[in-house]
DNA sequence: CTGTTAGCGCCTTCAA
DNA sequence: TTGAAGGCGCTAACAG
C-alpha cells in the first residue's frame, strides 16, 4: 500500500474522509483533487473539477485546516491574550473584534494569562501554537516573550508594552483626561482627589502622570490620593477613605468600576440620583453608565476606531513594521460631573 | 538532500528551528531527538537527553503543536461556540471556564456565531477545525451540526438542542423558580406578571413553562405577560406596559437584565432603594446584583458544580456518551424580593 | 536504548 | 491540463 493511498471500502469506516478519498472516488489523482477544491482559481478540467466536487459532498469530506496549514505556512488563527475576563472594559469591544476578525477568514484563540508565571509556563512547555498573528490586552506579557511564545511576528500589543519590532493600538488618554479636568474646572472645582489602580502596569502610570498634569495646568490642587485596583471594590474602599471631612470639590477615579462602588457607597445620602457634596469622574466609559443607575461622567473611545486599528495592523501586508497608532479619547458629561 | 535532513548552516536562517535542527546539532536521530523532547518518559540515554536539551535550548526550538497533532491525533483545542458575547450571562462563569480548560492543557478557540446563516457558512466554507472538542453556548446550533462542522464527536451541549450521541449540561431550573415563587407566595403576592425572552429558544420557552406551572401550584395568578429579549432596553420597555393601573404584586423576568431595566425606570419613585409597589424577581443571579444599585432577587446556580460538570464532560474517557447532567438552581433573595 | 522508515493530510513543484 | 513525487514537522512502529 503506497503512501496516502487507501482503499476506501476496506478502511476504517469511522475514518474522516481525506483527500485520498475523494480522489479515489473521482478516479483522479489527488493532486487534481486537491486543485478542484481548492478556493483560488487552478488548472483543472470542468468535467474533473465537477467529479471532484460530486465525490467530496458524497463523502462529506472537510479538509483538515490543520493540516493544510502544514504546507500553507498559515493558520488563519489569531490568539487573544487577556488577564482576566473581568479586564475586558467592555464586551461590546471584544465582541466586534471577535467578529471581526472572524469577517477576515481568521479564528481566535483565547489565552488567559493571569500572571507573569503562566507567560513563562506558556514559553518553558512550549504549549503554544504557531499563530498568525497574536493581539495581547494583558499587561503581563512583552512584545518579545508574545513573539516567542506563538513564533509569530505579528504581534499586537495594546498594553503599552510593544517594542520597535511589534505594532501597537493605543489610546490618547492625554486628550480626555484634559477635557476632562477642564470641565471640572469650568464647574468651580477647586481641590481634587484622585482614584488610581495598580501602579505596575505602564499605562496606569501613565494615567496616572496625565491626571496630575491636567491638574496642575487648570490650577486644580490635588489634595488626597487612593490605591485601588479598577475593582468595584476597591473603589467601594476609597469612599471610606476619601468622602469623610475633608471632602475634595471632585473625584476622579481611573476605572469606571471604582467609581461605581465609589457612588454605591455614597448613594443613600443623594436622593437626587447624584452626589451633591463632590463631582465624580470615571474612566473606561462603560456601557453600564448608560444605565440611570450609574450616570458617571467619564472618559472613553470609539470603539469601532480601536477596532479598526487592530485589524489595520492584522490585515497589513508587511507583518513586521512596528507602527503605533494612537486613538482619540474623549469625555463624555453625565449627571455626576 | 534527503526528506527532512537540512544544513542548517546553509538553511534560511530566519526560519523556526526545527526537530531536525535539533538533532542534527546534537548529534542524534530525529526519533531520539522527540523522545528527549517529549514530555512523557520514553527511552532515552541521559547523555542524549542532555545533548539534546541543550541544542533545544541553544537554537530555541519550540515544537509545532499542529504538525504534533497531525500525528498524535489530538489537537488539544476546544472550540466554544456563543451568540454573542453579550449572552454570557456571567463572564465569571467564562473566566473560570476558560481557566480550567487551558489548566487541562488545551487551548479554547472561540466562535462568535450570531446566527444560523453562520453556522450553514461555517460548513460550507470548510472553515472549521478538526478540534478535540466543542462546547455549544449558542442557540443557533445543534448538536449535530457542530459535530459535523468541528469534525467531533466530543460536544458538549448547553443550550437545550443535544441529542442522544452528545452530552450536555443543562440547569435544573424549575427547583429555583419554585422557590422563587413560594416565597413570594409567602409574602403575600396574589397577581404576577411574566417579563420574558424570545420564546424562539428552546430554554426559554420550557423556562416560561416552569413560572406558570409554580405559580399555578402556589396559587398566583399571572394576570400579564410581556415579551422582551433578555435586554436591558426591553426590561425598561416591560415597565412602561406593566408598572400602570393594575400593577401586578410581583413581577418576575426571565432575565437579569430585564430586571435591571425595569427597576430602573421606576427607580425615582422610591428613594427606598426598591419599589414598593411590586416585587421584583430576576433570573440569572448576575454578580452585578451585589452592587447596591441592583438588590434583585434572583435564581442562579452554582458556576462551580456548572464547571465542573463541563470539564467531566471534556475529560470522559468516553466521548460519546450522551449523558446529561443536571445542575440545581437556588433562589436568593435580595432587597426587592 | 537506538536509528531507520513510514506515514499523519495536504499542497506544490515538476516533468510530461 | 495532468499525475507522480517530494516535503511541511513530527511521532510511532519496527528492527537492531
Amino acid at each position: 500500500m503506497t503512501r496516502n493511498t487507501r482503499t476506501p471500502g476496506i478502511a476504517d469506516p469511522t475514518r474522516q474522509p481525506t483527500i485520498s478519498d475523494v480522489a479515489a472516488l473521482a478516479g483522479v489523482s489527488r493532486a487534481a483533487a486537491s486543485r478542484a477544491l481548492s478556493a483560488s482559481p487552478r488548472p483543472v478540467s470542468a468535467e474533473k473539477r465537477e467529479r471532484v466536487l460530486a465525490a467530496a459532498a458524497e463523502l462529506g469530506f472537510r479538509p483538515n485546516i490543520l493540516a493544510q496549514s502544514l504546507t500553507r505556512k498559515s493558520v488563519n488563527l489569531v490568539a487573544v491574550l487577556v488577564n482576566h475576563l473581568h479586564d475586558l472594559s467592555d464586551l461590546d469591544l471584544f465582541d466586534s473584534l471577535i467578529a471581526r476578525i472572524q469577517g477576515s477568514g481568521k479564528q481566535v484563540m483565547f489565552v488567559r494569562v493571569g500572571d507573569v508565571a503562566s507567560v513563562q509556563d506558556f514559553l518553558r512547555d512550549g504549549l503554544a501554537y504557531h499563530v498568525d498573528a497574536a493581539i495581547v490586552f494583558s499587561d503581563f506579557a512583552d512584545a518579545a516573550s508574545v513573539r516567542e511564545m506563538f513564533r509569530s511576528e505579528r504581534v499586537i500589543m495594546l498594553n503599552g508594552r510593544h517594542d520597535a519590532e511589534s505594532p501597537a493600538v493605543i489610546a490618547d488618554e492625554a486628550v480626555g483626561i484634559h477635557q476632562a479636568i477642564s470641565h471640572a474646572a469650568r464647574q468651580g472645582v477647586k481641590t481634587a482627589a484622585l482614584v488610581t489602580g495598580r501602579s505596575s502596569s505602564l499605562v496606569e502610570q501613565a494615567r496616572i502622570g496625565y491626571y496630575r498634569a491636567a491638574l496642575g495646568i487648570e490650577g486644580i490642587q490635588l489634595i488626597r490620593t487612593f490605591q485601588g485596583d479598577y475593582s468595584y471594590e476597591s473603589g467601594r474602599a476609597a469612599a471610606a477613605a476619601l468622602c469623610g471631612e475633608r471632602c475634595a470639590d471632585a473625584i476622579f477615579c481611573t476605572s469606571d468600576a471604582m467609581a461605581m462602588g465609589l457612588l454605591d457607597v455614597q448613594r443613600k445620602d443623594f436622593p437626587e440620583g447624584r452626589p451633591t457634596r463632590f463631582r465624580l469622574y470615571g474612566y473606561d466609559d462603560l456601557s453600564l453608565l448608560s444605565f440611570e443607575a450609574y450616570p458617571i461622567s467619564s472618559i472613553g473611545y470609539d470603539h469601532r476606531a480601536f477596532v479598526d486599528a487592530i485589524i489595520a495592523h492584522l490585515t497589513a501586508s508587511d507583518s513586521r513594521v512596528g507602527g503605533v497608532s494612537h486613538i482619540a479619547t474623549r469625555f463624555t458629561e453625565r449627571l455626576t460631573g
